[in-house]
DNA sequence: CGAATTTGACCAGCGC
DNA sequence: GCGCTGGTCAAATTCG
């Protein structure tokens, strides 16, 4: 496979235990906390081709509803927005879930692709490997307004490791009820009020986070922003989605669409834990069940 | 009828 | 060199 999972002289399957060796919080699924298990492998000194030069590997809870959602054996698509077009399925040695694979079906000629499968060794866990750039401007979306890039342009302008924790997102607080579309586009850094190339000029160690722009790891990594529009907010904490992280309890606001979002969780992942390659003994907390991983 | 999915075949890389 | 395995292709099938 020569997967470039591999961190240091890993193979896949080693980096697939360790990523999902990463202590599963009992609550994980019982909650509607935000876990994402992730991690990036950009390290090039162990690129062994640039057809494997870029690949980022995705670990999510599947909860009940998701797996409502399968197709016999084959493995729950969770959706990320962009167009992905499946070409091929095969059953992987040693596990007793085929792997799917997937191209990028929204521009003709995109190398984007991911592979989706369960987890070996955690079946509740859908290990989702992306590889190579989406070539092209985020898919227009269609039945809403969420339109490329508007959704974490805070990813896009982090630089450092540590940025990336929400607490350095800056945002606008507002009063608009659908912060989703009104507040990102006011989000600082957004790549060029819809310019049409997101993620595009995103840091190498980040970009691919774009293709979960509005999942809940979208919703992770906007903690803040989500906190600092509450503080307009909380008076009012009808109809929220209360998350927490660490000692931070934030309430998500829930219109009725966001609800059927959360409701269908193949379309949206419960859960995300976040960490980065080679670190098997990254911290991993968790508190009040959920669990980040920031290396 | 076009698009998406399924599935068997083929190919390439890697380990022995 | 050979066999195993993962990844991709492409024809057939299914779906909307």
């Amino acid at each position: 496979m020569g997967m470039d999972l591999r961190f240091g002289s890993h193979r896949e399957d080693d980096d697939r235990s360790s990523l999902e060796s990463q202590p599963e919080s009992p609550s994980q699924h019982g909650s509607r906390s935000l876990i994402m298990k992730v991690t990036s492998n950009t390290n090039s000194s162990h690129q062994k081709s640039s057809k494997a030069a870029r690949k980022r590997v995705i670990s999510i809870p599947i909860t009940g509803s998701e797996g409502s959602r399968f197709k016999g054996e084959g493995t729950p698509l969770p959706s990320d927005s962009w167009a992905w077009r499946k070409y091929g399925q095969k059953p992987i040695k040693g596990s007793p879930f085929p792997r799917g694979y997937y191209r990028c079906s929204s521009s003709k000629g995109c190398p984007a692709r991911k592979q989706v499968e369960r987890s070996r060794d955690n079946p509740t866990m859908l290990v989702v490997t992306y590889t190579c750039e989406h070539n092209h401007p985020w898919p227009a979306p269609k039945n809403n307004q969420r339109g490329p890039n508007k959704h974490n342009p805070t990813i896009a302008t982090t630089t450092s490791h540590e940025e990336e924790r929400p607490e350095n997102i800056t945002a606008h607080s507002s009063p608009d009820p659908e912060p989703k579309e009104k507040c990102t586009e006011s989000l600082v850094g957004g790549s060029g009020s819809g310019s049409g190339s997101p993620g595009l000029d995103v840091v190498d160690e980040f970009d691919w986070f774009m293709d979960m722009r509005m999942t809940p790891s979208t919703i992770l990594e906007s903690l803040t922003f989500c906190e600092d529009y509450y503080h307009h907010q909380l008076s009012e904490p009808k109809n929220k989605r209360k998350i927490s992280i660490g000692d931070r309890t934030m309430f998500f606001p829930m219109r009725e669409e966001d609800e059927l979002l959360f409701s269908d969780l193949s379309e949206l992942p419960e859960c995300a834990i976040i960490f980065r390659p080679g670190n098997n003994n990254s911290s991993s907390s968790t508190n009040n069940g959920v669990a980040e991983t920031f290396v």
